[in-house]
Parts: structure tokens; sequence; C-alpha cells
DNA sequence: TTGTACGCGTTATCAC
DNA sequence: GTGATAACGCGTACAA
């Protein structure tokens, strides 16, 4: 895509203008003791009175307060951070920031940080197998009081890194038992989407996963593991053809679809471990004139907030709410690090839309 | 939505172990002095050798990175920042996260702050009507050496804030000449999106804006304002009725529907100004057995990753280029923040597909 | 209830 | 090329 530069604009008197409005009157470095000299106090007592902490004269603190809100002075957070040792900041830690389930269950947890006053820190893993990458637990060190981390493989050295820092690591969507966590029973989600195409009829049953395994994602790791439970419970080999990945994206998904329909043999039904990646795969049944649910049926993983309009029959989980939830998690330990592990398991649904019906009978 | 909480797990020696392996080891506050003392040298030295500073002798800045590298030494970076004034971290300001566009620029600002070795700071800007709000420059004094604010109005106070403080504001997705901006037309691209359905014969021509005007967010006053252009273009006078709001949300977008085909007098096409809202009115439509491009056209805006398969006409913008431009006029900025003002303009194109035909002939 | 003074871990300025 | 040391702006004993 072509960018076009335009040439700089000269406002009249517009924007530029209005922007610099308190130009000269405060921007100048205030700090602490321009406020304490001014409302004729101590610094020590400014810090108290502005802090809400106890034992400062109503009248005090009133004036003290009038004197910074007419300053507008703010405290340093950088200054307070040295000298406290706490950031009041938390570090989400999340791979594909741009995929639906992680923007939304990071909008629930950046609220409830947001209205508890803490600064939320978003950090991006990147391709886990980059070379020169720079592992989280050495970036974030000392900048945040508390990681949340997202669908990551709680024994990666991701993970094991940031619990050597010793401060309190909040996991969501993980299946573990080992750790704090919010989380559905992934295993048992996929086993149920598995086992309802089972139902149906079908035997030639393809997964479109995340990433190749071993993957650094629970998630590709535990619906794995629940797929292969609900076949082998019937009795069903698992076709290494029909095992497909699709980086979580709807383009991986669609692709995916495409090394399945190249098969010799086709797979009639397929369950993809994200939604996303299931709406991938029925553009490319589309493409192929197949229709979703009677030529081929398809299952998803989420409860994508188009999964309805798509008709997409889907496991779902409530995604914002396990933002929420790890957030609340997470601030509750920072005020008692001595809390004991703990799981909030939130239960899943599996929702039948027309996406999935029995297989069609051979020619 | 119920949740079940677990009973604590103490682990066989798992997890719990293998994670708390270094302890006693480095973890208790190592300090730029505790190296020096190692090292057999100065903190002014460690300091300049493991910043990469020119006058140190070879030998020592090895020597000295050595035992940084060993002692697992990482700068503390509030000290830093308390002492240079400078933050390395960047404020992402934006409305509604989770929506897809928003994701999607997040996540291409992202990665080049991060590549930069900047910290991301995220923040919602949440219901900008709420009443005790405190707004972004408050609450990112000294937090940030600069701005990146997603599609907010360049002159609402919360922008003006921002500027006020002196650092580098980068704006994205704003019609603005007045700042440095990546952005790509919006009222032209409204005024394409509505032209099109003109030019197919509609008349009767509703369109689904975010929020009630006056909005904080430009979209909904630049793509109106572009809607507005074209029927008046067009000889044809808005309804009243036809104007409709839905926040940016598939639902948001489905219920806005609902009120328009509730109308006595229904629109034969909509413009959705985000295809998120689009698809949510395709929603409504379907519920109510009509056939967008056949009994009621509809077009949307962003060229959203699912636009192809719901096969919706829209507007398509580079998004995530937005969010990477951005980015990296952030960076510029920061190396020289008396760059002049400039805008980097994308080009648009209207995509034409199913979801928009010739109106029905009315019976 | 309030004030004094030291410490938090760096960077930067100056000598050497 | 290297070292000593004064900021940076706040929190917090401790004393008053």
């Amino acid at each position: 895509m072509q960018a076009v530069t335009q040439t700089p604009y000269s406002p009249p008197g517009g924007l530029e203008h209005a922007v610099r409005g308190l130009e000269g009157t405060s921007l100048v470095a205030m700090t602490i003791r321009d406020i304490a000299r001014e409302a004729g106090v101590s610094t020590a007592t400014v810090s108290r009175a502005l802090r809400g902490l106890p034992n400062v004269d109503p009248t005090t603190r009133h004036h003290v307060m009038k004197v910074a809100e007419r300053m507008d002075y703010v405290i340093s957070p950088t200054a307070s951070r040295l000298a406290t040792g706490r950031t009041q900041a938390i570090a989400v830690i999340t791979p594909f920031i741009s995929r639906w389930y992680f923007a939304t269950v990071l909008s629930g947890a950046e609220r409830v940080f947001h209205e508890a006053d803490f600064d939320l820190l978003l950090f991006d893993t990147g391709e886990p197998s980059e070379p020169h990458r720079v592992p989280p637990h050495r970036r974030l060190r000392h900048k945040a009081d508390g990681f949340l981390v997202l669908s990551l493989d709680p024994e990666s050295q991701d993970v094991v890194g940031l619990f050597d820092l010793d401060l309190p690591v909040v996991l969501v969507g993980t299946t573990t038992r080992r750790a704090v966590t919010t989380m559905v029973d992934d295993v048992a989600g996929a086993r149920m989407a598995t086992q309802h195409l089972v139902d149906l009829g079908h035997r030639d049953i393809a997964i479109i996963s995340g990433r190749v395994l071993p993957s650094p994602f629970t998630p590709d790791v535990d619906r794995y593991d629940g797929f292969l439970g609900a076949l082998a419970n019937a009795g069903i080999t698992p076709d290494p053809d029909f095992l497909t990945f699709g980086s979580f994206t709807v383009r991986g998904g669609d692709q995916a679809m495409e090394r399945l329909l190249a098969l010799p043999r086709r797979p009639t039904a397929v369950f993809a471990i994200s939604d996303e990646m299931a709406f991938g795969a029925m553009r490319a049944m589309r493409r192929h004139g197949l229709t979703p649910g009677r030529d081929i049926s398809i299952v998803g993983y989420d409860g994508h907030e188009l999964a309805d309009l798509l008709d997409l029959t889907t496991v779902v989980q409530p995604v914002e709410e396990l933002g929420v939830r790890g957030a609340q998690l997470m601030l509750e330990r920072l005020l008692d690090p001595s809390l004991p592990v703990r799981q909030i398991i939130f239960p899943i649904e599996l929702k039948v839309r027309g996406s999935t019906g029995p297989p069609l009978r051979r020619a």
C-alpha cells in the first residue's frame, strides 16, 4: 500500500494555538517541594495529605489539596516507584493481541486494572521461535508488580522465568492446577466438540490446530488432547493427514482447509480450535462450492461474537469474564501475596448451529 | 455465568518446584554498586559500559558485561527514569480495545515499539461521559515519553490536555491536518460508500453511526459528513429517522438495524460506519428473513478480515499499517521533537461485494 | 499532628 | 578511560 505524504500545514490559529494555551504557566517541573513551600508545610505533610494517609489534620489536608490542584501538581510516579519499590503497574503478556479472544480478554482486564489505578503494560510475545528475542522476564524486570499471562504454557521458559521474579503471576486460559488461573476445561471442551461430530456419525474428522506441536500455547496442547480423547473413545484412529495448523488466524484456517480439501480422501468434519480459524475454513469451503454442515461439518471454539451470524457450531467460553476475573485475582494477590494457589474454572457450553450435520453419504 | 472455585492443589514437586529453582541465588536486589564492586570498577563505568557509551576500554566493557550477565543484573528502569527524565515508554490511548480496528492498529504499533525497546502503556478511554473519570493527561503524566492516540477528536479536552504536556503526540485515524497523524480520508471514504448506494439507484439510505453526535470520535463526525455530502450531491434530503447509532459493536449494529426495520417506511440501503456494526445489521436482517444486497443493501467501513466471508461491500483501509506508521512517526519525533507537523495519508478503496445491489422494486 | 533527613538506584558532571 | 559525587523527586523512620 502506497502512502502519500502531505506537506506541513500552518494552522491559522486553530489547534496549534489552543494546544499551546497553558504554555508558560506551570509546565516547569513542579515538585513536592514547590507544593510544600506554597502551602507552608513540609514535604512529608504534602506526601501524607495527597496520598490520603491518616494522621493529617483535615484542615491541612484540604489546604494542601487545594494548592496541589491549583498548581496542577501530580506526584511523580517514577520517584514514588523508586522510593517504595512498587510500580503500580501490571504487565499483560499475550500472544496475538489482534485476535478476538486475546483482545477481548485484554479489554476485560484493562477495565479492572484501570479502575484500581494500575497501569497496564502490554507485551506481545511475538514469535516464540525468534532467535534474538528477549524473554518477557528480562524485558519486564522491575517494571511491574505482577504478570497476567494469557494462554502460555506454565512450564515454558517464559513463564517459569516470570515465576522466578517472585512477583504474583496469574495465568488466564490455561488448563493447569499448579498456578493461579482463570480457565475453562479446554480438554473437556475439545472432547465435547469432537464428540458432537462423532455423535452425528462422522468418523473422518480433521482438526485445525494453531501451532505445530509441541506448541508454547496451551490451547494447542489441551484441545488436541481432548480431540484425541473423543476419537479414541469412539474407536477412531486419528489420520495424520487430518492434523493441520492455522496459526489462530482466519487466513491460516483458510489455508489449512485448503490442504484438507486437497487430500485424496477428504474429512467429512473438521474441528477448528478457534472460531477465527473456523471462519477461514468456511471461506475456503465456500470457494470450493461446499456448504458447511451439509458437505462438510465444522465446529469452532471460543464463542466469537460473529459465530452466530456465520451459523457456526462452537464451544462458548466466557472470554471477557476470564480477563476480568484474572485481573481481580491479580489485585487480590497484590494485597496478600501469601494467598494459596487456586483456580477459577468457568463453565463452557457447546452451541450447536447450522455448520454441523450428519455426514454426506458418499456416492 | 457461574464460576466454580477449586480447592488449592499441592503439586508433587512439579511446577511449584521448578518455579522456585533459583531461589536464594541472586534475587536479593542487585544494584549497580554490587556490579561495580564485583567488577572492580566504579558505578559510573558500569553504567557507561552497560549502556554502550563510548569512552570505555573494550576490555573493561567486556569484563563488566560478563559480570553483569553472571549475576543476572538488569538496570533498574525506575532509577534510570528518575535520573534521565525519560521513561522509555509510549502510552497508546484508544477507545474500545476489543474492537477489531483498534486491536489491529494496536497490534501494529506494539510490534514497532517493542522492537525499538519501548514499553507500551495501554489506556482505554472508556465512556467519555463518565462523571468521575480521570482524563488521560492526568493519569499518564510523567509516565510516558509520548502519546499515540487512536480516533479521538483532536479538539477534545482529552487530546488538548495531552498536547499541553508538551510531549510528542501522534494521532491515528483522524482526519486533521493540524497534528501529526496517519490517516485515511474518512470524509471521502464515506462519500464513496454512500455514492455507491446512490449509483445503484437507492434514495432511501440510512446510516448506522457510532455515538450520538457530537461524538468524541472522529470517525463518527467525518463519516457522517461524507454521508451527508454524497446525499446532498444527489439531491437527497436526509431523513432524521434514518440516522441511527450502534456504538461500534456487532450488537449495537444489530439493534440499530432493528430500529430501522421497525420504521413505517424502511430504508432500501444502509451505510454502517464500521464493518462490525454492518455485521450486526446483517444479523438483524437475517432474523427478519431479509437478504443483504437483495432486500436491503448494506455497506460497511474498515475492511474487516471477515468482510470477505460475509460478502460485505466495504471501504477498505490499511488498518495495521496505520498503527505501524503511527508508531514510526512517534519514534521519529522522539529523536527530533522539532520535526514539523505532518500527515501520512493512506489510500482507501471501495470493495464491492454481494451485500449491495439495486433497490428492490416496491410492490 | 508535623518536620527533618536519609535512602531508593541510576545518570551526568567534573575532575583526574 | 576512569572515578567521585551531586542530582533526580519522593517515601518514611524518627524526632519533635
